[in-house]
DNA sequence: CATGAATGAGAGTTCATTCAT
DNA sequence: TATGAATGAACTCTCATTCAT
């Protein structure tokens, strides 16, 4: 039996974390204020630094939170791949999937990523890194021909976060289809892809 | 003879202009302070309110002045190209040209694109918009097979940002190679073009 | 038992409004800040916008305050009226004692009649129309013989205002005499009056 | 010949004078701003300081042109009235021909003698000063009954700036009936005059 | 433990005034 | 002498944070 303290304060947490997320997506984190996420939940003023120090203690959390989840798989996922089509789709399939079913997290995260946010708890970051050791480990392994890692990395980390956003704005959102796509564009090429599947439709 | 007030105020400008790209691109638009910018001038408060309206004006003059520059050069470059290969290099190849010519506005413009900004001057968008209509007509020129025009267009300015801010990160930064390597993805695939460098190498 | 935070939420607003009373009629409303008005109060800069959105808004309800108690009373007093001496008399003896009791009040609405204030809740003007409408009612029922009513109105809060001020000023305070000298005034002239009284000091 | 840089400098000074007499009678003293009467002109802003050193010094100088104007002039008409009525009729007439020739410069004084405006050269104090002056010396002389002077200076005082007020918004304007009004207001009440008018007319 | 009023530092902005041209 | 850009003090208002209730 958990006590009703232990729980409310659970629930409260919650609460400020879920809110947090919706007000950070829609106005970006550095212009939410402590009051936006406030004003977003039941609770009080005071409340809020019972939870958390301060707005980046929230993002820091939301954060942690997103790496809890995505960071391993994404981590497992592509340690599996044997094959450079494996890990790329290993990849991203994970990140669609995460964000189809985590749009606000998601979207708090990506903005906070792209601004200047002196965040010290770097957990998404620390995914970016791993994006990379994981390309070197998979060079190493011989799945990868050597390659310029980190711009792979870059490369992917962009057409992760830009074919999200444009995944989530249609109706209805279609991680896998995101996902072929975007592994098609490393494996063989945004036209080779579009040529052979005309090519497909044509018969 | 301008007279020297005429130099004065010119140079001014641009002192401000200079200042809030650098300072944009510190700490992020949103975050930074008209004080900020000031701080980083040897002007005083006052002064800048000669030069600009608010911070959002400055922001809109940086913006203009990327897109004055940039938006017609990359449309030229890529209604030009008769095959995905010169589109792909065009494009890429101006706009990393860009980034290394103008790191300040570069990031200040790049963070304030993924910031929510409430500036009403899209100019910046509208090099978006313009990618996309562009690969459109392509299409419709019969450069590209039939392909999915928006996804195709968001992975590109994705790894066009992204490959950008880690060229700039590199010394030497060198825009050529950025280029080839982003054409090289959208072209024959990452893995592919890896493949050929490391057989060529072998020789 | 109302709690002591409500108790100090209403402390407060009177605080505030006590303060703004003395600032306004000492600097006149335009020239009055707000940081005056904070300063004139053991309260902190911030707390004002607990109670107030500005500086126009204090006024407003300053006039408010003062057109509640003043407006209905003056209405009343001259809508009663059967003689022109009952008309002058109630009409200044309200008015005077007002002014007594509420100097602060009083003179930041003195003050900012005079001066362009561009405050959208014209509560005191409304009393100057009362004024002539009521001076038009008093033709209409006879007890005025036809007569230039805007001119009254003006000559009456003319020496409304300047004789409510100089009776301030004297120690002691007599609304009674200041009464009595207007309503001459506008009865049977000041010389008339002055005469007989001299007349009858020297029995 | 007082020379062309004489000329100039008169010339800018009453530019100057204009200008402010019309912003102070539009704004108030008070909210106008050196900027706002340099606007009013075609001088420029450094300008200003070279003729006035303060906006202060501006009203100083637009009263003691409206004390020289006006001071002497109901000096001399009060202090030759022989009887009440003269009395009155003079002080009025003067104030009031005033007023309709120069509605700028009244409107500026009027407003800032009713705002506490910080301005140490009372020269339009002094003509209420002298108002109550002349009214002892009046009684002095026998014009006057033994009467209340500080009241009956507050209350011409205040009927003049109403009625003028009133005078100036009415079209045409009147000095003339404007000063028989409030000369009868002062000499037979309100009263008895339009009483007696409207006998005149039923004949 | 929850509350929300109070705090005060600091942001954006204006404007009287100076001074190089 | 006239100019008008530069200055910087001061103002309005917001917001993260504290603390009595």
């Amino acid at each position: 039996m958990p006590g009703k303290r232990a729980e409310t304060k659970a629930r409260n947490r919650s609460v400020i974390l879920d809110a947090a997320g919706r007000v950070f997506a829609e106005r970006g984190f550095v212009a939410a204020t402590v009051r936006d996420v406030i004003r977003a939940t039941p609770l009080a003023a005071g409340t809020f630094y019972k939870y958390f120090r301060s707005k980046e203690e929230v993002l820091r959390a939301l954060r942690d939170s997103a790496a809890l989840s995505l960071r391993p798989a994404l981590r497992a996922a592509r340690q599996d791949a044997a094959t450079p089509e494996a890990f790329f789709a290993a990849a991203f399939r994970t990140f669609f999937a995460y964000a189809a079913a985590n749009p606000g997290p998601f979207a708090a995260v990506r903005r906070s990523d792209a601004s200047h946010v002196p965040v010290d708890a770097p957990e998404l970051a620390a995914c970016f890194t791993d994006l990379r050791e994981d390309i070197e480990s998979a060079v190493a392994r011989g799945v990868f021909p050597p390659l310029d890692c980190e711009y792979l990395a870059s490369a992917m980390q962009g057409v992760g976060f830009e074919l999200a956003e444009a995944m989530l704005k249609r109706k209805p959102c279609d991680p896998n289809a995101a996902t072929t796509y975007a592994t098609a564009i490393f494996m063989s090429g945004a036209i080779v892809e579009a040529r052979s599947k005309a090519a497909g439709e044509a018969h």
